[in-house]
DNA sequence: TCGGCGGCGTACA
DNA sequence: CTGTACGCCGCCG
């Protein structure tokens, strides 16, 4: 397993991210699956976390569960994230049915919003990436050729 | 160096 | 259905 080059790999959960069609969802652990990584869907939340490009759709992805994951900020980002996905024509589940009018102004901490993956999912077994050589193979090259030198300067 | 802590995921009780 | 327990791995104190 090739080491994990943050940057390549954040710009790959941004490029994969890119392609989830509007008004689908997919998980962090797909993504990371798609990265070559299927053990980083943590550092997938981590990087859509800081992200600040608006192209990139941050809001269709969410948990395995088919949860929108919580924040733990009183419920307003994941209340934001159900929100513009329902602009997208998402049918959230909140609470016992499904359609329920929520309140996104007046998010509930214990809210909790659920989407049918069966209808909304976004899985794609591989998808080609652009600039990258292969899909699923990051090799690390001639990147990082200081192997001559032993990690005593750090 | 160590120990928590994540926009997680899976397995079980 | 909910709650707990781990594994995961980079980050930060």
């Amino acid at each position: 397993m090739p080491q994990v080059n943050p940057e390549v790999f954040h710009a790959k959960v941004y490029d994969i991210t890119r392609l989830i069609p509007h008004g689908r969802v997919t998980s962090y652990g797909h993504i990371a699956r798609l990265t070559g990584h299927p053990a980083h869907s943590r550092l997938v939340g981590s990087a859509l976390k800081f992200l600040q490009d608006p192209d990139v759709p941050w809001h269709r992805v969410i948990s395995s569960s088919g949860a929108i994951a919580d924040r733990g900020d009183g419920g307003e980002a994941a209340a934001r994230q159900a929100h513009r996905l329902t602009q997208e024509g998402v049918t959230i589940i909140h609470g016992r049915g499904e359609g329920v009018t929520v309140d996104f102004a007046h998010p509930n901490p214990n809210a909790k919003y659920r989407i049918n993956m069966a209808l909304f999912g976004w899985f794609p077994d591989q998808v080609h990436l652009e600039g990258y050589d292969e899909p699923n193979d990051e090799q690390i090259q001639d990147s990082d050729s200081d192997l001559t030198e032993p990690s005593d300067d750090e």
